[in-house]
DNA sequence: GATACCATACCGTCCAGCCGGTCTTTTTTG
DNA sequence: CAAAAAAGACCGGCTGGACGGTATGGTATC
C-alpha cells in the first residue's frame, strides 16, 4: 500500500501538460504536482519516457474502456463505428488534458506513439470489417478523428454549436451505414 | 545578397524536426544543419519563438499557394472544398516535415498556433458559404484533416493502399455536392 | 566607415538522472 | 512471537550536460 499510487502520478503529469503545456512537462513539475519529491517519483517511473510510456498507455486504456462502454449500448451490425465516434466525442468533452500527452509524447519521441499507432489500426479494421461500406466507416471515422485532433491541438475553439451539429450528422450518417 | 537565406534556415528547421523530433529542435541544431554559428542564426531570428513563429507562416503561406492553384483547377461552385481537401493530400504527400512545425509549435508554446487557428477558421467558414449543404461539406473536410493530422502525428502508415480509395472517395463526395 | 552578416566565447538557467541516507513495511529466522 | 534482516518507499542534494540568449569582435560590401 503507498502513499501516492502510480494513477495519481499519471493524473499530475497530465495536469501539468494542460496547465503550463507539453514543454513544462518537467520531472520536478510533475513531483511537486502530487506531493512528492523527484527522487520519490523516479523511485516509481524510473525515467521520463517511462513515464511518457505510462501517461500514453493510460489514454489508450481509457479510450478502450469507453468504447466498450458505447458498445453495449449500441449493438447492433454497423454499432461499432457509432460506439467508436462517441467515444471520441467524449474524450474531447472531459475536462481533463488527456489527450494532450499525445502532444508531450509524440514531442519528447515519436517513437513512443507505437502503440497508439497500432490501437488505431487494430480498431480501423475492425469497423472496416463491421460495415457493408467499410470506405464509407472509415471515412466518417476519419472525420470524428479529423474534430478530436483539432480539438487536442486547439486549433479549433469549443463553443461552437457546429459541434453539436457536426456529432449528430455524424451519427446519423453512421446508423444509416448498418 | 545573403549566403544563407530565411528560407534555408526554415527548412534546415524543418528537417531537423522531421529527423530528430520536435524535441530536439534547438538553434545549435538548426545553425549546424545549414551551416551556421549560432549568432549567425540569431541575427535573422531573434529568438527561438520568433523562428517557430516564422516556421508557421511558412506553412500557411505554403497552404494557401497550393489551395490556390487548385482551385484554378477547380472553379466550379463548390469547388473550394474540393481544392481544400486536395491541397491537404498533397502537403501530406510532400517530402517534407513541414507540418510536424505544428508540433514542435504546440509543445513549445500553444498560443504560437493562433494564426493557424484563424486561419483554419476562415477556410470553414468560406467552404460552408460555397456549399449548399454546410454540414457536409464541413464533414468532408474535418474527414480529409482527419487523415491529415493522423499522417502528421504518425498514427498512421502512408504506405497503406487505403488512401488512394479514401482520397477518391471524399472527392467524389464533394463533388457531387456542389 | 557604416551597415549587414556572421563566428567565437561565454553566461545563467533548467533539467534528467544519480546517490546516499531515512523511515516504514514485510519477510525471515531463531 | 520477537528480533533481525531484507525490501520498499521516499527525500533532498548534487552534477553534468544541454540550451537559450548575450557580448564582442571580425569581415565584406557599398
Amino acid at each position: 500500500m503507498s502513499k501516492v499510487d502510480k494513477e495519481a502520478i499519471i493524473r499530475a503529469a497530465e495536469d501539468v501538460v494542460r496547465e503550463n503545456g507539453a514543454r513544462k512537462l518537467t520531472l520536478d513539475a510533475v513531483a511537486n504536482r502530487c506531493g512528492l519529491s523527484k527522487g520519490g517519483l523516479l523511485h516509481h517511473y524510473g525515467s521520463k519516457q517511462a513515464l511518457l510510456q505510462a501517461m500514453l498507455q493510460s489514454v489508450v486504456a481509457r479510450e478502450s474502456e469507453l468504447a466498450n462502454a458505447y458498445l453495449d449500448c449500441n449493438d447492433q451490425p454497423g454499432g461499432l463505428l457509432v460506439s467508436r465516434i462517441q467515444t471520441l466525442f467524449a474524450m474531447m468533452e472531459e475536462p481533463a488534458g488527456l489527450p494532450r500527452s499525445l502532444i508531450a509524447a509524440v514531442a519528447e519521441d515519436p517513437a513512443l506513439l507505437e502503440p497508439i499507432k497500432n490501437q488505431e489500426e487494430r480498431i480501423r479494421n475492425k469497423v472496416c470489417d463491421d460495415s457493408s461500406d467499410p470506405e464509407m466507416a472509415l471515412l466518417l471515422l476519419c472525420a470524428a478523428r479529423g474534430i478530436f485532433f483539432g480539438r487536442v491541438l486547439g486549433v479549433v475553439e469549443e463553443d461552437a454549436p457546429l459541434f453539436r451539429r457536426l456529432r449528430e450528422r455524424l451519427l446519423k450518417l453512421a446508423q444509416d451505414l448498418d
